[in-house]
DNA sequence: CACGATTCTATCGTATGCGATACAAATAGC
DNA sequence: GCTATTTGTATCGCATACGATAGAATCGTG
């Protein structure tokens, strides 16, 4: 009797975090975007002109994830990268007028993954905090 | 008022993934394994001689995925890949010694990722039962 | 039994992720 | 004020993931 996939944790982590972004996929496609774009532009909505480091602060991505990405997302005309004349180490990410105007064509997003989970929205806060709580955990060990 | 990545399910979903890989990663390192590799040994382990698309049923992926990744095992010695007699569009994986060796030197994987993700039993089948569910009701919505 | 449809796996192209390393700019000591 | 260290990004190599497509083997139907 040997614990099988379908058992592990893990394996529920791995497996719903594709289904999730397959579920995103007829959400964000129309938009031509990828689900890690969405989630560098919605951090941007949030609070645009950021340093590369805090992107990656604030989505748990390293730079050698976060540079090719925000390059094609800059190919794409989303996002602009500029260094810091204050200190020419740092890259500031800023939307472009395109990439400001995403954010009401994706408006529905949120509305539309919400519907793919079958979840109320107190039963996600609560997965959400859960799984916040075991990743800090993890995070914490290292 | 714009939410942020931090209040996002799918964000926790996504970034709690990335923590478990890495809790995986000096478990698993030792052993020369990548944390998919892992999940594709407990298939096997649980249930050998499988059809690729088998394997890709079980773990949900598909054979672009999977065959590079049998293939690195198979150059990894882990396991062998051959054509079915009966029917030369099957491949069938099988464990080789090396492969079913590695269930014994990864014997204590599980209750080290247990003890990282700090979380009791109940709590781990608890949030993986709603991640299942989760998974199931996003994948139904195709 | 011929042959188009289906099945099963593989290949190709693109986009992540991350460890290791490189490199330039800024800072810290002395 | 000069250099060793640190900081912030970028580059390189490798391993996933997946959509689209290819290609071979088998099946179904007349």
């Amino acid at each position: 009797m040997t614990i099988s996939p379908a058992d592990m944790l893990c394996f529920s982590l791995y497996s719903t975090q594709h289904a999730m972004q397959a579920a995103y996929k007829p959400l964000l496609e129309p938009l031509g975007l990828t689900y890690p774009q969405y989630l560098v532009l919605s951090a941007l909505w949030s609070n645009d002109g950021r340093k590369v480091g805090e992107l990656g602060g604030e989505l748990l991505l390293e730079t050698n994830t976060l540079t090719p990405l925000l390059k094609r997302m800059e190919a794409a005309g989303l996002v602009t990268r500029k260094r810091d004349s204050r200190d020419e180490r740092q890259v500031r990410v800023h939307l472009t007028e395109e990439g400001r105007a995403m954010q009401d064509r994706a408006a529905h997003v949120p509305e539309g993954f919400l519907r793919a989970t079958g979840l109320s929205i107190p039963q996600l806060a609560a997965l959400r905090d859960q799984l916040n709580t075991m990743r800090e955990t993890m995070r914490a060990k290292t």
